[in-house]
DNA sequence: CTGAAAGCGCTTACAG
DNA sequence: CTGAAAGCGCTTACAG
């Protein structure tokens, strides 16, 4: 395989020339440009990026983050996956999917994600990298996020819209932000609706179709409200299986809503009113952002949070009820 | 950062036995193991890979080749690159999505897919490089692929035992390997049943959800099948159009298969049972497979034939018709 | 079981 | 506008 000595050699010129029209064409004279590009083009020349990583104290490789307890094959993390390989690759930058925080060899920098709200500081503190966060925080960092209050906002507001007041929530129970902030845009939906924000509308799951099940259900014979908003969907499949055991029809006797738009191998019988979490595209912004913090290190640190997707499908109705 | 160099220095050995302790472990006295062990944490000792990778002319970098012509976010290639992420993380190795052939650095290795059938004699002679294809073909060379044939065979078994006769099959109009090897194992069960094929049955489409529409109308209207069998998810949502604009029930009037089982943002309003492609399964395969063949380049050739799965949801169910 | 030395293919001040 | 030389941090026969 050529190297930059062979182009060298065959163009006549030394091995910095040939450095030169690779990397800043623009400083050497057009004839000498041409032999080399020339006597590339003869030679087939592919660069050797190992070596040149090596000169320049670089590695072109970046770490992607996701915690080992989730799988890769997870809709969330392919979706996250796919924007990053696409926006590393036009770059050409190397990558590298990461299951623990053991960063074992070199790399430039790092797209992290899934961070307990407790591991954000230790992390920050301890990582030597450049690096961009998937979530919302106070830190000063580089963070790009789906802006999940607001896509609870839209969606509590919209199912409001649709004559709705008594409103259950099924709340996801984890420390993950993003739980507490489609928590909290729900309640600010009810607040500007004139809704007063009742706790017993409130069930805790954990995140399992099961769990969606037992607590819709439980919401569903106690509070019997005309609507369920379930912080991810896969809680609001279950919330269907329990509309379902005690004969209520969807969206007329109940209506339910999810959030994430990323579950497809649970395809409901009636198709889920959901909050579609740009999950692809924040990937993509993620990575474009390190890229634009590796040229530039001074840049000032920048907080970006994505607008959700309304995807509003049949489970969700106008209230024909006569109370609530 | 520190070098191997300073280890050696702490160690108080020499560079190369550092190397032995890395690379090697088994040929260095317990002792001197032990030291350089305990200077390499104490200095937390990182190794530079794009060193390495110099010294032993190698890159530990993998292409994974998609075509320019579908987009990254395709629910196909998400998933196939998710699962070539899972594998070659998890060896340590680096990869790069190229969206044309031009190989312009230098790589270990590459993970092809999409490629025409006319396009596939000429790569294989041009690429320099060892490769695994995502694609059946009887070319000397190691190969991953969904076994459609199979799928369609066990989807067409399926709904032949379900009672239906005249099964219409729409056709994805098209060079690529996959749509043809649907049709051969739609034509197999046929034969198997002792069904004659019927070539009026069969129509061609674009694949759109659009074509999927047109030509599933054209064909419940003149031949009224009992089932149709759509080659790709996407015109089976043709199909459920259609047969809603013919007033016809699914599954009661008309049964309608697809095959893909990746479909997530078009949920259909009955449960479409398909066939799903383990495509994040086939990306594990195929970078496992190159993992392997990079190790030992004499290994005899493989091919590799992925089982899908049956996904049997309620779109399919048994004939209610006198004839067919 | 351990080490001295050359080499992998680039880049980068420095000099002219 | 062009070049000589040192250096990046590893590995690898070769020798002992």
């Amino acid at each position: 395989m050529a190297t930059m000595k062979d182009v060298a050699q065959l163009a006549g010129v030394s091995l910095i020339t040939v450095s030169r029209v690779i990397n800043s064409p623009d400083i050497v004279s057009e004839a000498t440009r041409l032999k080399v590009e020339q006597a590339m083009e003869a030679l087939d020349f592919m660069p050797n990026f190992a070596a040149k990583a090596l000169a320049q104290n670089n590695t072109r490789t970046i770490y992607l983050y996701i915690p080992g307890n989730i799988g890769i094959s997870d809709p969330f993390n392919m979706h996250l996956i796919a924007g990053v390989a696409e926006e590393l690759s036009n770059a050409n930058y190397l990558f590298l999917v990461k299951r623990d925080l053991e960063f074992n060899h070199r790399c430039d920098g790092a797209i992290v994600m899934g961070l307990d709200l407790s591991e954000e500081n230790a992390f920050t503190a301890k990582i030597k990298v450049p690096f961009v966060l998937f979530g919302k925080n106070d830190l000063d960092i580089d963070c790009v996020d789906v802006d999940n209050e607001l896509g609870a906002v839209m969606m509590a507001d919209k199912i409001i819209a649709n004559g709705h007041k008594k409103i259950g929530f099924i709340m996801r129970d984890t420390s993950q932000r993003y739980a507490h902030e489609r928590l909290e845009g729900y309640k600010k939906a009810l607040e500007k609706n004139n809704i007063p924000f009742d706790e017993k509308l409130v069930r805790y799951a954990e995140n399992s179709e099961q769990e969606g099940y037992t607590n819709a259900y439980d919401l569903m014979t106690r509070e019997k409200p005309t609507a369920i908003f379930c912080c991810v969907d896969l809680l609001a499949i279950g919330a269907f299986r329990a509309a379902e055991k005690l004969k209520l029809k969807i969206p007329r006797d109940i209506s339910i809503a999810g959030f994430d738009g990323l579950i497809f191998d649970l395809i409901p019988k009636v198709p889920l009113t959901t909050v579609r979490q740009p999950v692809y595209e924040t990937g993509r912004a993620l990575a474009a952002r390190l890229l634009e913090r590796l040229k530039n290190p001074e840049l000032p640190y920048e907080k970006k949070y994505l607008e959700p997707e309304m995807k509003w499908r049949e489970s969700v109705g106008p209230n024909r009820h006569q109370t609530g």
